[in-house]
This record gives C-alpha cells, sequence and structure tokens, in this order.
DNA sequence: AAAGGACTCAACCGCTTTTAG
DNA sequence: CCTAAAAGCGGTTGAGTCCTT
C-alpha cells in the first residue's frame, strides 16, 4: 500500500487507524460534521489526510453501518444487483442498508464470485460457463470479447427506445472493457422511463397498475434505502422481452431454490435514480429538535411526471431535554445539510414513519399485487419480498441501537 | 508444532466526476 | 466557460488470520 501524495507532503499517517484516531474522528464528526473533508484532520487533530479520514467514516465508523456477516437474502441481492449493474459497488451498496460498497466488493471478490464459478455461472457475465466459454471461443476467432448480456439488452434497449445508446453505458473507457454487464442503471432507467410513455407495447400495462404501484413502491422505498431510487415497471415475459431474464435465470436458479423469486424473471425493473431524496430544511431541524417526526412530501419521477410520495422522516438533533431524542448525533451546524442528509438515510429514522404507514400499505399492496403477475410464491426471500417484509429494517434498527448504544458509551448522554 | 498457502478485510492509489469560484 | 479542488469510485495491495499439510 503506497501513500497518498498529501501524506508524504505532510508526513501524515497511514495504515490501520487506531482506537484514539478512530475516536478523534468519531468525536468531531458527530459535533461539527464532516464539511469539507480536507479540513476534517486539521480540526480533528488527526495526522492523517482527508481522504483517508473521509474512507474510514464511510467504511467503520459510520454509526448507521450494520456489521457482521452478509445473511443469504443479501448475498442473493447482491449477485442480482451485480447482473444488472456490475461493478457499481456503490450502487449495489445503497441497495443495502448498513453495507459499505468496500465490503460489497471484498464479499463479491472472494466469496461470491467464487459460489458463482462452482454453480457454473460465469460471475461476468452472470451467464453459464460453458457457454461463455463457447463465445470466447467465437469472439477470440473474431477478436473480440464483448459482453453478450449487456450487448443484448442495449440492443433490446435500443430497439425500445431509439434515444438509447450503448455509448451511455460506459462510465470512463477503463471500465467499460473490463466490466462485462455495462448496463448502467442510468441507462436502464432512461431506457425503461422513457419507453413507459413513449412505447405502446409498454402501455400494455394498465395505467392504473403503473400509477398504484410505482406510488406503493415508492412509498415502501423511502423506508428501506435499497428502493429509494428504484421504480417498477412491468414489461417481462408476457412481451417475451425480460431484459434480465436472459442471465438472472441462470444464476437466480443457481443461487436459490427453484420457487425463488427474483425480482428480475418476471418482471424489467425501471431505475430511476433522483439524486437525492430530500434535504432537510433549517425548519425541519428545529421541528425535530421537539422530539417529534416530521414528514415532508418529497417527490419521485416516474416516467417523467413527478410522483408525489411522502413518507420521508424528517429527522434532526434531539431534543435538549433529552426526553425523546432519537437521533444518535446532533447537527450542530446551520446548513451542515449533507451531513443531516447522510443521517436520513439511516433506517431508524423511517421507522417511526414506517410503523405508521405499513398497515396501510400492506393492504393496499395486496389489493395490488395480483395485478403485477409476480409470482405467488414467497416461500424464499427475493427482492420483491423486501418489499413487504422489513426484516432487514429491524436488524438494521438492532444494528442502529447498537451503535447508538456505542456513541452513548463513548460520548455519554447529552 | 511449524510452514506456507488461502482467505479476509481495511486501506491506499489513481482515475473520473462534481462542485465552487 | 474554465480551472482547481474536493468528492466519489473501482481496482489493488498488504497485513493479519485461518486452514491445510
Amino acid at each position: 500500500m503506497g501513500r497518498h501524495s498529501c501524506c508524504y507532503k505532510q508526513k501524515l499517517r497511514k495504515g490501520l487507524w487506531s482506537p484514539e484516531e478512530d475516536e478523534k474522528l468519531l468525536r468531531h464528526i458527530s459535533q461539527y460534521g464532516h464539511g469539507c473533508w480536507s479540513s476534517v484532520p486539521k480540526q480533528a487533530g488527526l495526522q492523517r489526510c482527508g481522504k483517508s479520514c473521509r474512507l474510514r467514516w464511510i467504511n467503520y465508523l459510520r454509526p448507521d453501518l450494520k456489521r457482521g456477516a452478509f445473511s443469504q437474502d443479501e448475498e442473493d441481492l447482491i449477485i442480482e444487483f451485480h447482473a444488472a449493474l456490475g461493478n457499481k459497488w456503490s450502487q449495489i451498496a445503497a441497495h443495502l442498508p448498513g453495507r459499505t460498497d468496500n465490503e460489497i466488493k471484498n464479499l463479491w471478490n472472494s466469496c461470491l464470485k467464487k459460489k458463482l464459478r462452482q454453480r457454473g455461472i460465469d460471475p461476468v457475465s452472470h451467464r453459464p460457463l460453458s457457454e461463455v466459454e463457447n463465445s470466447d471461443d467465437k469472439d477470440a476467432t473474431s477478436g473480440q470479447t464483448q459482453d453478450k448480456v449487456s450487448r443484448g439488452s442495449v440492443e433490446l434497449l435500443s430497439q425500445l427506445n431509439p434515444h438509447f445508446s450503448s455509448s451511455k453505458t460506459a462510465r470512463s473507457s477503463k471500465n467499460s472493457n473490463l466490466m462485462a454487464p455495462t448496463l448502467s442503471k442510468d441507462t436502464v432507467a432512461d431506457g425503461f422511463v422513457s419507453n413507459h410513455q413513449e412505447n405502446s407495447m409498454m402501455n400494455s400495462c394498465s395505467s392504473d397498475f403503473v400509477d398504484n404501484f410505482s406510488l406503493q413502491q415508492l412509498n415502501y422505498s423511502s423506508s428501506d434505502s435499497r428502493f429509494s431510487d428504484l421504480c417498477f415497471t412491468q414489461t417481462g415475459r408476457a412481451h417475451g422481452n425480460t431484459i434480465f431474464s436472459d442471465f438472472n435465470s441462470n444464476v437466480i436458479s443457481a443461487i436459490s431454490p427453484p420457487s425463488s423469486n427474483s425480482l428480475f424473471p418476471t418482471a424489467s425493473m425501471g431505475f430511476n435514480f433522483k439524486p437525492s431524496n430530500a434535504v432537510p430544511s433549517a425548519n425541519s431541524t428545529s421541528s425535530a429538535s421537539t422530539g417529534t417526526a416530521d414528514f415532508h412530501n418529497s417527490g419521485s419521477y416516474f416516467g417523467n411526471s413527478l410522483v408525489s410520495w411522502g413518507l420521508l422522516a424528517d429527522c434532526g438533533s434531539p431534543d435538549k431535554e433529552g426526553s425523546t431524542s432519537i437521533h444518535p448525533l446532533e447537527v450542530h451546524q446551520p446548513g451542515d445539510f449533507k451531513w443531516a442528509a447522510e443521517y436520513l438515510q439511516n433506517p431508524l429514522f423511517m421507522a417511526a414513519a414506517l410503523q405508521n404507514q405499513a398497515q396501510e400499505q400492506s393492504n393496499l399492496y395486496n389489493q395490488i399485487k395480483p395485478e403485477t403477475q409476480f409470482p405467488p410464491d414467497h416461500s424464499t426471500p427475493s427482492m420483491w419480498d423486501h418489499l413487504q417484509g422489513h426484516e432487514s429494517l429491524d436488524n438494521s434498527l438492532n444494528t442502529c441501537g447498537k451503535d447508538i448504544q456505542r456513541l452513548t458509551a463513548l460520548f455519554g448522554h447529552n
């Protein structure tokens, strides 16, 4: 491991973090937020570069991190998301609350790749190894090793939407050749979102379904960051054009029992990534300080129309009397929205909102589900099940509670 | 018990993208 | 619009641990 150039200049520490350093960083960020990372080490009294501090915070100190081994459920999700997104670790991590991109990347490289290979699946293309080997032979003769999945998907998306171009899939030339499933979520979103409106094939799915379903999913999604930016559209087998079924059926059959339900095999997924769901207002911070949770309407785009969806818990600082404090850390600095916004992702803050609306939504969900043509068998966990159950949320809450305890032990009560 | 290979995970590097001035 | 700084990301590495022989 080398040293950052800035570390050379300033003779900064590198390598593993000591508990003292952790405490300094944690204390500093909990008090002031990180603000500009490059100034954090100086302000916190650390002999580290800002980049190192940021990484330490993101990968280790963040209180909303889930620790411990990945569940089978999480592993399946990672595989599914990897099939759709490729090595977009941060994007995959965004859908696994409490997990970091680094953690997921390590798991993939050390474990999941191997598991897939053992099951005869190529971890790069998510196709049967025999098929990949054959295609490699053919490609070798033509001097090309282009990924069939992404190519096929891109072609299909191009058919559906003339605006869709494979050139949009590669974030950088460096990655484009290395990362086989180059179908980025953005491209998928582009293709699906516009097609939802433009393509008559897509219109075969009832507008009622789209409106109701998306609304329900989005309401759920706000409580589960994995789905916070997903919209679902129903294309799939009814049209014989399931974007992901080609490779995911292989993956899922290998990883999960035959009855397993995947999001992909029957329903294509339109990603709709709206960067930030909500930025807390100064007002919201003050209202949260009374110990209540405010809910602000935010919105998510479905197609080109803004779909209003509520349930964004707006949680700020704990109250000064310490009565109903649910926020482990205080937002001291007005305008440090970034800091506060990060904490809005914390499942803990979503819990109250979720509980309030869970019953209502599950009723609505039950009304909608039969129309969706999703497999009726939910005996095995899948992404779909996450929309119904909140086990992972509960886990996150447990983890969160432990983190709070940890922080409380560190700093005592305010 | 010791050696060494395999594995895991935290952290760094270098690059791209985003943001601010 | 341009540029520099900051942030973010994916790939890689090295140290520690575990497992096998």
